[in-house]
DNA sequence: CTAATTTTTGACCAATCAGTAACTAAAGGA
DNA sequence: TCCTTTAGTTACTGATTGGTCAAAAATTAG
């Protein structure tokens, strides 16, 4: 028996609940803000995904992998190893500042608003920037063997350096600077690394 | 005509709920917690501090002084400037992190939960960022004067260097990382932007 | 066509939300 | 002492919260 049929992309539905939580974080984004951005009534959104915090759960894996792959093929597709960690952080300032009112990293904004009380976020966080930092890691020794980075420092140091200067831009994104400003930055923050 | 006597510290209750809105944000902090914060009912929250925005604002106001006349003296009482700058960064540590919950920086935690929502708070965090920048880059640019700091970068620059990389470890240090590896992090950042 | 199965829909729920108003308590001034 | 003023206390408000439930609708199997 197949029952009848779903009127919705389950897949679409999740992006547009994704994106609510990521423009608004997850207090501040009630069921029915989540109603009208995915076009569903609440029984559907229960039935599909499960309570609030399941759903947010599901959003953010959604984010952080898609993240996560984003990255992964920038520094697939970079000219060298330092080409690539250049262009994952411009495209950070690009993702973080995408109008007139920034929504920044969603995974920076679960960070700061529950990894400290949620466990399951803090958790898939931990997880999360675990995995970055070790193929930023990567790419550093990488640049390193060919000599495009200097070996003064260790590449774990200077992975973990990145990860808390594109964590920074994510926040210093959502306050008074420009796009221009914060491209700047990140070509000033890429040499002093070397 | 004086009336009835307070029998709360009105500051001392301010910096309660200070504390509690420091913990869990903006939206995630009730009336009731505020209450149970203070020790106070909850219409005397509402005659001393006005509504929970307000309330919020004011308590925003008080830390984000409180942050700067610590940071001031830090940068005043330390032996060079370059010492400062240091000094500064290993205190966001510190304060970030104080316990087996971290808070966080309160500062960072209203830029990403509130600045792109709220017309106040981000006109508030505008100009604390903006004073604690040309704070740095004063500093900044007192170190170079006396040959401690490098002139291949613009103070200003490295200022905002600076602000990123400690908003960045507001944010980081809510995650997987430890005291002792923030701290690594803060010698090698500062290092590295000599 | 009917039965079985699943989704959609909207009404409904208790709990909590921020906020208010009315009453009582405590002080000083006349 | 009595009046005015301010603070403390508590009951209450309407709205919104996250979440449930039962009935209607849509599909396939038999």
């Amino acid at each position: 028996m197949v029952g009848r049929p779903r009127e919705f992309d389950v897949d679409e539905a999740l992006k547009a609940a994704m994106e609510a939580f990521w423009a608004r974080g997850y207090e501040a984004t009630s069921l029915n803000d989540l109603m009208a951005a995915t076009g569903l009534h609440k029984g559907s959104i229960y039935k599909a995904f499960g309570d609030k915090h399941t759903l947010f759960v599901t959003a953010l894996k959604r984010y952080l992998e898609e993240m996560r792959n984003s990255k992964t093929e920038i520094l697939a597709q970079a000219e060298s190893p330092l080409a690539g960690l250049r262009a994952l952080a411009h495209n950070m300032v690009d993702l973080v500042d995408d109008g007139p009112c920034p929504k920044g990293c969603m995974a920076v904004n679960a960070l700061v608003e529950l990894a400290p009380h949620d466990k399951e976020v803090n958790a898939i966080m931990s997880d999360h920037v675990e995995r970055m930092r070790s193929a930023i890691e990567e790419t550093v020794s990488a640049g390193q063997k060919i000599g495009e980075i200097s070996r003064t420092r260790p590449a774990s140091l200077i992975a973990a350096m990145m990860m808390t200067f594109v964590a920074g831009l994510g926040t210093t994104m959502k306050g008074p600077i420009t796009k221009t400003q914060a491209h700047a930055l990140v070509d000033a923050q890429i040499e002093a690394l070397l």
